[in-house]
DNA sequence: AATGCGTGGCG
DNA sequence: TCGCCAAGCAT
């Protein structure tokens, strides 16, 4: 009988096969997209997919780039045509810190964005999941890449929990005892991480019959015990303020005129109290303005 | 550290 | 129908 044992394979081999041939075919992992834009179009698809799901910024994301196909290009845009560009991919604030980055980027680093985790870090817009994504995926460096997929995944793989807890910077320490030594291998890692949280380990039903990591997750053995849900709900849209200014905005972007008379914006809005709310915020925002008693985008 | 911040697809 | 959820960040 066998005298040589096969060795069990490891975590980020197992994750790294699943990977390649199960991933999806998106357009930021293309060699083609990162032969056209580098760096800057890593970092441009981070800032889209802050918050807003995949399905919707792939058609967004090439006009983008094709506008704007450097730091420096996107540089001297208003931050009228950023936020009109935008369009309605949400959290428009979003918008105006990439914008603020391109600008940062210009002045600080001669166009380039940086490789630097730190450098990053100090761009607008930028935080713990966007520095290490750009580094990693863009730069191939060895960085802990922790998102909303990967501490799920560590939440249930590890933890044997049924959600992860608030994200919290004990996170990063996590992942990072995960990562392969190689820069290239944890590149894959953190994408793989990234790409089973979002197609198997869902937050919602789950398919833990199609996980290439079932045998070794805590979660599953246990029975997929519900271990509660700790994480902050969100708080209804229907009627908040966030849908007033999300529709004073709509209004801006829509208007051709490139101004609405500050009486006549969403001037069927029953909350009248809201609507001058929604519309002081966006100001104080700096994505909008008010002159001569109108209201536009700002220049 | 708890909160506020858009928008739309899906079960 | 309607609540849940989505590659977070700044304050």
């Amino acid at each position: 009988m066998p005298v040589i044992s096969t060795p069990s394979p490891d975590l980020s081999s197992i994750l790294a096969d699943w990977y390649h041939s199960e991933a999806r075919d998106l357009p930021w992992r293309r060699k083609a997209f990162h032969a056209r834009f580098g760096a800057w179009g890593t970092l441009v698809s981070e800032f889209m997919l802050q918050q807003t799901p995949v399905t919707r910024v792939i058609p967004r994301l090439e006009a983008w780039l094709e506008r704007w196909p450097t730091p420096t290009a996107m540089s001297s845009a208003t931050p009228a045509e950023v936020v009109q560009q935008w369009a309605n991919l949400g959290y428009p604030r979003r918008a105006l810190w990439l914008h603020r980055a391109a600008i940062e980027i210009t002045a600080r680093h001669g166009g380039d964005v940086p490789r630097n985790v730190e450098a990053l870090l100090a761009l607008s817009g930028i935080g713990d999941y966007t520095a290490r994504a750009v580094a990693a995926f863009a730069f191939g460096d060895r960085h802990p890449v922790v998102d909303t997929n990967t501490r799920r995944v560590m939440a249930r793989a590890l933890e044997g929990r049924s959600q992860p807890g608030p994200a919290s910077r004990r996170d990063l320490v996590t992942m990072k005892a995960l990562l392969p030594d190689a820069d290239d291998e944890s590149a894959v890692f953190n994408a793989a991480m990234m790409e089973l949280g979002a197609t198997v380990c869902t937050s919602r039903a789950p398919k833990c019959e199609r996980c290439p990591i079932a045998a070794q997750c805590a979660w599953l053995s246990s029975g997929r015990p519900d271990t509660g849900d700790d994480r902050r709900k969100q708080a209804r849209y229907e009627g908040s303020d966030r849908q007033a200014r999300g529709a004073v905005l709509k209004a801006l972007r829509e208007s051709d005129a490139g101004a609405v008379p500050l009486d006549a914006v969403i001037h069927d809005w029953t909350d009248l109290a809201q609507r001058d709310r929604a519309i002081d915020s966006l100001i104080a925002d700096g994505l909008a303005e008010a002159s001569e008693q109108m209201l536009r985008l700002p220049r």
